[in-house]
DNA sequence: ATTGAAACGCCAGAAAC
DNA sequence: GTTTCTGGCGTTTCAAT
């Protein structure tokens, strides 16, 4: 894990899409060892996938929702959570919360719908996405630890 | 968007770098044909964009928090959130809380110094994310709206 | 208009230095 | 890490539905 590394998986994080070509040439590399640094951080799990971000709103999931649970029963909502169409994400937390759930959903009423199955679980609040800024990109600084 | 385009995303979903001619046999079309479905659902933005995902704990972070706002600063919280390294995502929500940051950090120590900037524009409820599940995918169902 | 087939150009991967 | 080389993929064009 040098500079170069971290500028790759800036690069790399920005557009998963770019040729290795080009991203050499970003990084003042040639091809083949670009590549190679690439498989390296494949291969230590540093680079853990490559994925499509899909327009929700485009695709009629026209509500995004941050359900917090307070519960004691977070094996069973995790359960419920993991096979849940709507459920983009969701976290074991430490604190009065010990549950949240990202959830993208057509409507209010199909969030309402969630939120009844999931109250079997646990006690929600619900919080509706108005905007968002989300880069999802992790930031990294130019020290020389870890890798 | 038919039943194919459905299916190209879900692959695409799931693995962003997968050649157009694996996906065409995945979908039992050919390559070009393929490639014609993938270019127009990026131009009508359905797909936004090809993003790597990274290991954070590799790379150091080893914390992951919901910091939850209660605030009526929200334009000053999101300014400083979006020029935050450790700020992965933040939210405008609507509800008591009316803002959501997902901060990635070094330790505690750097959560907490986030912690004591942030309370300049709110009141901060943290919440350390412990584990997680985040398959990151729409799932797409079988009707035919949209598009 | 959109799919399927073939040729072209270019990129990714391997070997040698 | 760089250069060279080759195989294979993505892309474009064209014909057909």
């Amino acid at each position: 894990m040098d500079v170069i590394d971290r500028k790759i998986l800036h690069e790399l994080q920005a557009n998963a899409k770019i040729s290795m070509k080009e991203l050499a040439q970003k990084v003042y590399l040639s091809s083949p060892s670009t590549i190679e640094r690439v498989r390296r951080l494949e291969e230590n799990g540093i680079i853990k996938g490559y994925k499509t971000i899909v327009d929700a709103e485009k695709l009629n999931r026209n509500i995004t929702a941050f359900v917090l649970f307070e519960t004691t029963k977070c094996k069973d909502l995790a359960a419920f959570c993991s096979v849940h169409p709507d459920v983009m994400e969701c976290y074991r937390v430490a604190g009065k919360i010990s549950y949240i759930a990202k959830v993208c959903t057509e409507s209010v009423h199909t969030l309402e719908e969630f939120i009844d199955k999931a109250m079997e679980f646990g006690t929600p609040s619900t919080n509706i996405v108005l905007s968002s800024y989300t880069n999802m990109e992790l930031k990294l600084s130019q020290d020389t630890s870890s890798g």
